[in-house]
DNA sequence: AACGGACTATCAATCTCCCA
DNA sequence: TGGGAGATTGATAGTCCGTT
């Protein structure tokens, strides 16, 4: 969903809670204004231009089969589809596990699931994180393995890329966004931790995920644009 | 990890049409 | 009549990718 131009963070962000708003075992319609979500999404003007891109996501996520929209003339009724966008009815992954444990150990494999605490959108850390920083949290939310665990998480560039084809600027953009955040805490560690004899002792950021932080109300943190100030002393602009 | 150029999908504005 | 959606278009923010 993130890809090219400006990124298709409203899009993920809406997805994401239609899933939000899902109670049951399967889909059921969602009958909200675009100036709702748009609010909810702390987009700018909501009641035109923020409502505006509420309803492009909508029609690019129905395009791509990730959610099935009907017209009525007034409001769209949005009902999800299927995650993986092939365009089947969704399922909880709760209840589409059990079903294929009927029919496959894999079941549990299949359908394995994270979920993102209430207060993700509750405390309006949805609203503030950029798509990057919300794409960065979900992958680490999915290394974390859930919730219960606080483990020490690392994938390189490359791992990124090929696991989660999220480009090495995605990455660090939204890795920095969330530290910045209080989201993660990053620490340098050894590669070769216990390997003494190693004649080289290799150092890598490994991050750990502050999910206690969700419960507190989310930072505004306005983006610093960088403009260039021209240096009355004639050297060159910079910003540190 | 940082930088810079190329690329491109999003955004915003505007108009028109449809439906209740 | 008002709210929402569809179509079009130019500008540009953000991502990709190669290089250092």
């Amino acid at each position: 969903m993130l890809r090219g131009g400006r990124g298709g963070q409203v899009r993920l962000k809406l997805y994401l809670s239609y899933l939000w708003l899902q109670k049951d075992d399967t889909a059921r319609e969602l009958a909200i204004r675009h100036n709702a979500w748009a609010t909810l999404l702390d987009l700018p003007d909501p009641e035109k231009a923020g409502a505006r891109r509420i309803a492009d996501a909508q029609a690019w996520l129905e395009e791509h089969d990730f959610i099935d929209v009907t017209r009525t003339g007034r409001l769209n009724l949005v009902t999800v589809l299927d995650e993986t966008g092939v365009g089947k009815p969704w399922i909880a992954p709760g209840a589409a596990a059990k079903k294929e444990k009927e029919t496959s150990d894999l079941g549990a494999l299949l359908h394995r699931y994270i979920q993102i605490p209430q207060t993700f959108w509750t405390q309006g850390h949805i609203a503030v994180l950029s798509g990057a920083a919300v794409a960065m949290f979900l992958t680490l939310l999915c290394e974390n393995g859930g919730l219960g665990e606080d483990r020490a998480l690392w994938f390189s560039p490359r791992e990124a890329e090929s696991r989660f084809a999220l480009s090495e600027d995605t990455r660090s953009k939204g890795l920095r966004e969330l530290a910045h955040a209080g989201l993660v805490t990053t620490k340098r560690r050894p590669v070769n931790e216990t390997d003494f004899q190693a004649e080289a002792l290799y150092m890598r950021n490994v991050h750990f995920l502050r999910l206690e932080r969700l419960t507190e109300p989310a930072a505004v943190t306005p983006r610093r644009r960088v403009v260039g100030v021209p240096d009355q002393r004639g050297t060159s602009a910079g910003t540190p």
